[in-house]
DNA sequence: GCTATAATTTAGTCTAGACTAAATTATAAG
DNA sequence: CTTATAATTTAGTCTAGACTAAATTATAGC
């Protein structure tokens, strides 16, 4: 049983080198070097830099190993949720209480999750009801950072006919999200997959909730995670 | 009219410096290095440092002559002022939507503050009903910067027989703090002058709304400040 | 008006975390 | 198997904002 380290012994960029390894890992394997860069916005040295440090350090956040990317020890997998939690919190509340759109609250949340305390991040919870998702359908790890099965069957797999529930949707993207937001198509909504294009992988579906029917290019049949009814 | 710095501009030390700087210079007059150390447990030397840099940016955010002290230029001022608002309504919002004790939102506030975007900001202040005044009594600016009129007659000054009322409590000793919570001592109260002591600046006061009477010294009679009726 | 003391400033260091440029290693294509 | 290209790492810089130690200035007491 590892000990949790107490966020406010980690810096905020350890912080954030962190949620973006966890995030990166999630498909599996490894996080390369250039990907992280990608995420934080900073130059490739800098990532190999502060990735050696973490590995350097009592205990371990990460296993590294030279030219073959990085990996989460347990430790650092638990700061990470950590962080993951509050950011999913502090999302939850920016939309709920404080009417924040969709697009809106991932910026916003970034920040914040840096300056809480884990007091606040225990009300906040309760102010909530220690939500299990936040507003893009993502799990929210509970107190214990145990995480909440969510689900992983992309729009653009389910069979035709199909009528399947959305349940997630990839957050990366703010125009992405607008676009979504328009069509109403947020976790909870039922869809029936009309047909499913394999090759450039288009789709045409009925949002049942509004008897509408669209049609969603790849970057979209991606977003939209399901779970079958 | 000078044109307000966005706080993103400044950075958390910049911030930090600007707001001890205003409210030592409320009293009158420049602030002190030393003083400026003190409140940011800095070193002297650092404040010499930071307080050279304030001064020669364009716009300049402080007046500074060596040895004499800095104040605030109207760019500085407006700074401070914006993260006062920040931090104020912050308090507000942990004491009466996370139920936060008077004690604790200090501190939770003052990491906060730089947290947040103008669009918190402002959902805050609304969710909040714009409040006035934070849970110390304490003026908070409103969206133009603007200061409310605060009460600024400490309680050991009111003349002994006078029916005053709490408007405001001195919030630098959380210690402090928790025994006037205790006592119920918190703006809106009335409290009637018994008697007053001259030397050594002991009260006797009557707490009128739950008719109780209790004795105060000098730093209570300091920290709490009065109007009339 | 001098002098001891306190306050302030200067000068020089350190650390975290970014950067660029150059060197190295891995990989894919022929 | 070699080589071109892409990815990564190394080496060395930079900046903000802290620090300490030493030097300077202001002030209070005589």
């Amino acid at each position: 049983m590892a000990a949790t380290i107490e966020p406010q012994l980690l810096t905020e960029s350890t912080q954030d080198y962190l949620k973006a390894i966890y995030e990166l890992t999630q498909a599996g394997g490894g996080a390369a070097t250039s990907s992280i860069a990608d995420r934080l916005s900073v130059s490739p040295a800098s990532v190999t830099n502060m990735v050696q440090k973490l590995a350097e350090r009592q205990p371990p956040l990460v296993t590294y190993r030279k030219h073959y990317g990085v990996e989460l020890t347990n430790e650092g997998r638990l700061a990470a949720l950590r962080t993951v939690r509050r950011h999913r919190l502090i999302e939850q509340f920016l939309t709920h209480v404080l009417g924040y759109s969709w697009d809106e609250v991932h910026q916003e949340a970034e920040r914040l999750e840096h300056a809480i305390s884990p007091l606040f991040e225990e009300r906040l919870a309760i102010l909530l009801g220690e939500p299990r998702f936040d507003p893009h359908g993502d799990p929210i790890p509970d107190a214990n950072l145990t995480l909440p099965d969510s689900c992983a069957l992309p729009l653009y797999r389910a069979a035709p006919g199909q009528v399947v529930r959305v349940c997630r949707v990839r957050n990366d993207n703010p125009a992405l999200l607008r676009y979504l937001d328009e069509l109403g198509l947020r976790p909870g909504l039922r869809v029936r997959v009309i047909s499913s294009q394999p090759v450039d992988y288009t789709l045409q579906v009925e949002l049942v909730d509004y008897d509408k029917q669209v049609v969603l290019g790849q970057a979209l049949g991606e977003a939209v995670m399901v779970e079958a009814i």
